[in-house]
DNA sequence: TATTGTTATACTCTATAACTATA
DNA sequence: TATAGTTATAGAGTATAACAATA
């Protein structure tokens, strides 16, 4: 019985800004353990789902709309299209479409199943009622801090 | 009129995780700007507002509560006891309490300021029938994730 | 034996600056 | 003059392993 300490005072939960940071942190930490099994993090899951949804994109256009740095698009595109999931075409003599390769194509089931569970999973504790409120209340609270 | 590339086809911003993530990434980076006047990142901020909360709690007990490794703990009590933030006690050999020191205290109601500025804006867009529903919500997607 | 504070270190993520070649 | 891709590098933030002192 050491610990009176089990009853610390918490001062940060009842602060949005403070939960939606821990969710998000836990939430993400499981996400990327239920993708590790395809070789994949977060990040690469997003891209994926991205150049799936607009073959041809460059990777400056994706790297715009994940608001991930141009310098930092340059070694996820180099490993993914070394594991063949993804494929670049030139497009000009400075831009190169990117488009989902065969190994890429039969990969996105496996990430649909992913991110479905992950989803279902985050939604679990949310009272039933209140679930239609979970995406319009996230992207608000994303509109008000939005760059 | 290079862009058509304004028309990209977003298949992320329907998915509650990805949503959570961005959102919580832009409102830790409005946060932190609220707070760099007061010489103050996010991580400071919650450590003194726990440590006000249960004075002569030790950096291990904060650590814990605030899902910080005991290593990481260091530093960050070291710098802002420097500052003159906080005060450390010896409680026995091993375990130190930590208190707020007198700029500390001063310091707190000018955090206060910056967290209420803070959490006001982001419920800025959330409607104003939903507001009730974010913190339930988030704590909702806090315990789904939960390690 | 378990815990506290500590050091040292590694790894991931992100940011910045500069370069080239193209538009 | 602006943009795409690239290189190199620096800085956070976080994680792990080990150790001494103490409970």
């Amino acid at each position: 019985m050491t610990n009176a300490a089990t009853e610390i005072a918490d001062p940060l939960t009842a602060l949005p800004g403070y939960v939606l940071r821990r969710a998000s942190v836990a939430a993400l930490a499981r996400f990327n353990e239920r993708l590790e099994p395809l070789g994949l993090r977060h990040t690469d899951a997003a891209f994926l789902l991205l150049v799936e949804a607009n073959p041809g994109v460059s990777q400056s256009e994706a790297g715009r709309q994940l608001e991930i740095q141009r310098a930092n698009m340059v070694p996820l595109v180099a490993r993914l299209e070394r594991r063949g999931l993804i494929r670049r075409r030139r497009i000009d003599g400075r831009s190169q479409g990117l488009q989902l390769a065969r190994a890429g194509v039969a990969l996105m089931p496996h990430i649909r199943d992913v991110i479905a569970a992950n989803e279902a999973a985050l939604l679990e504790n949310v009272p039933a009622r209140l679930r239609r409120h979970v995406l319009p209340v996230l992207l608000a609270l994303w509109r008000s801090s939005a760059a």
